[in-house]
DNA sequence: CTTGACATGTCCATATTATGGACTATTAAT
DNA sequence: ATTAATAGTCCATAATATGGACATGTCAAG
């Protein structure tokens, strides 16, 4: 997230508050403990709790009083659907993700990074009757999960995206038996080629992706093609990544004008 | 947002950023000048210019380079789809709305507040031929221009609907000829009704409207009905507004539940 | 029931950060 | 060209945020 940039002074506050919502974006479904926060945050207990009272007190942070773990809390929701314009990926990227299913017949995703975890915002159906649905519109899974993801960490610095890997590692089990070293070659080899291939999404199921970036550089999602193992040989992925090459330029260049 | 609660100590550099968010909240389309800033949060320009560094360092502000307005930056949209499963109102609502459109035959809108303006997230038409399409989905307006609107302002504390008032009231001119003290009769009126008549919401067109509460009795949001003028007499507004309480109140159940 | 481990939460002397008045630089309006 | 408005910088010091020490609460083990 942070830029070269000569790094401001007197905002120290800010950062340690920026890390603890980061703590807390991390947990959002599980809930963060206030010692998984200080942990992850290298701040000294006292000091994570008031933050936290802090970010509660602005509606930045929920405590639920049942577990005692913190939340991300409705001001950000709020700011969050303000923001959403701005970085309206969904918007600009739908024709060309409607596009890719007709052309291909294929399944087409669009997701976004969140945390260490990639979200399917956008799904369209292309017209072949087997339809590789591995992943619902509003659901997350660790980045590396899923073509998509492996884009998005193979657009990432490889130190942050290594990171990730490594936070994503003890949670892989839930979603089959793939390893993070076997993730880290498939980001590595997509950093390569330009494009993911992701040959065992699921049993049976092959997937095509690609990462979009904003005007900065900075990475803004990712657009992935998935279908049965057999309709995705080497040859038809050497057709289909320039397509999905030159739709996601088109969208970078629309991100680039708004 | 704050509550009666005991305000945290040692956190006002948190609470001065959170203040300048909200400023940036407010301006997120057409983008904040600092001078707008230091004049909204009451502080002083170095200092507003010091936090708005911190926050572009940390993703949660940007800056357009030539016309030097600030905006919330990137990491506050993915915080928001991170926070977004937690209030997902469009989706514990989805159903309600469909039911509501299903058995009124008119047009049922679904809006949450997006700091001084009302943001439409959810739209079902019903079978009557005319609709009241009044709102697009994902479009947003002052709050006040509209039913949801006017009864989210309802539900909150009188000094802070007066508040968005007054703030709004030079922004009404884009959306007709009301103006905010026949706003603030219609928010009084709702306040003492427990729902939102809006009788000229668009000529022709009148609606009515409630807020969801979250569990803690903040706002969640709202839920609206519009139709034609004549589809709406008094006689048919109060066989509506059982309806629309009894959807909401299992819209807060499942909120609660969550 | 008791004990120990772990976690949450509070206090306040003081270390350190954040402040804002004074100033410079840039841009826009006249 | 001049003036007004705004953006941005500097740094002495005001005042905030810190974290070690401690209190309290919860839960698992014995």
């Amino acid at each position: 997230m942070k830029d070269d940039a000569i790094k401001p002074t007197g905002t120290q506050s800010i950062a340690r508050a920026a890390a603890v919502l980061r703590a807390l974006a991390l947990r959002s479904q599980s809930g963060a403990r206030m010692a998984d926060i200080a942990r992850e945050t290298g701040l000294e207990r006292p000091t994570a709790h008031r933050i936290l009272q802090g970010l509660i007190a602005e509606g930045m942070a929920t405590q639920n009083e049942g577990t005692r773990r913190y939340y991300l809390g409705p001001f950000i929701y709020e700011l969050g659907l303000l923001a959403e314009p701005r970085f309206h990926l969904r918007e600009i990227a739908g024709q060309a993700v409607a596009f890719l299913a007709e052309q291909t017949g294929d399944t087409v995703f669009l997701a976004v990074r969140g945390g260490n975890d990639a979200l399917c915002i956008e799904r369209k159906a292309g017209s072949f009757p087997i339809k590789a649905f591995t992943v619902e519109v509003g659901s997350r899974m660790p980045l590396g999960i899923g073509c998509g993801g492996i884009a998005m960490l193979a657009a990432l610095p490889e130190e942050e995206a290594a990171s990730i890997l490594k936070f994503n590692a003890p949670r892989l089990a839930e979603y089959g038996d793939v390893t993070a070293t076997q993730l880290a070659e498939l980001v590595a080899a997509a950093r390569g080629r330009g494009y993911a291939i992701n040959p065992h999404r699921a049993p049976g199921i092959a997937a095509v992706g690609m990462a979009v970036r904003h005007a900065d550089g900075g990475l803004a999602g990712s657009i992935s093609i998935a279908a049965i193992e057999n309709r995705l040989p080497s040859e038809r992925i050497e057709k289909i990544a320039p397509m999905l090459r030159a739709e996601i330029r088109k969208i970078e260049k629309m991100l680039r004008a708004s």
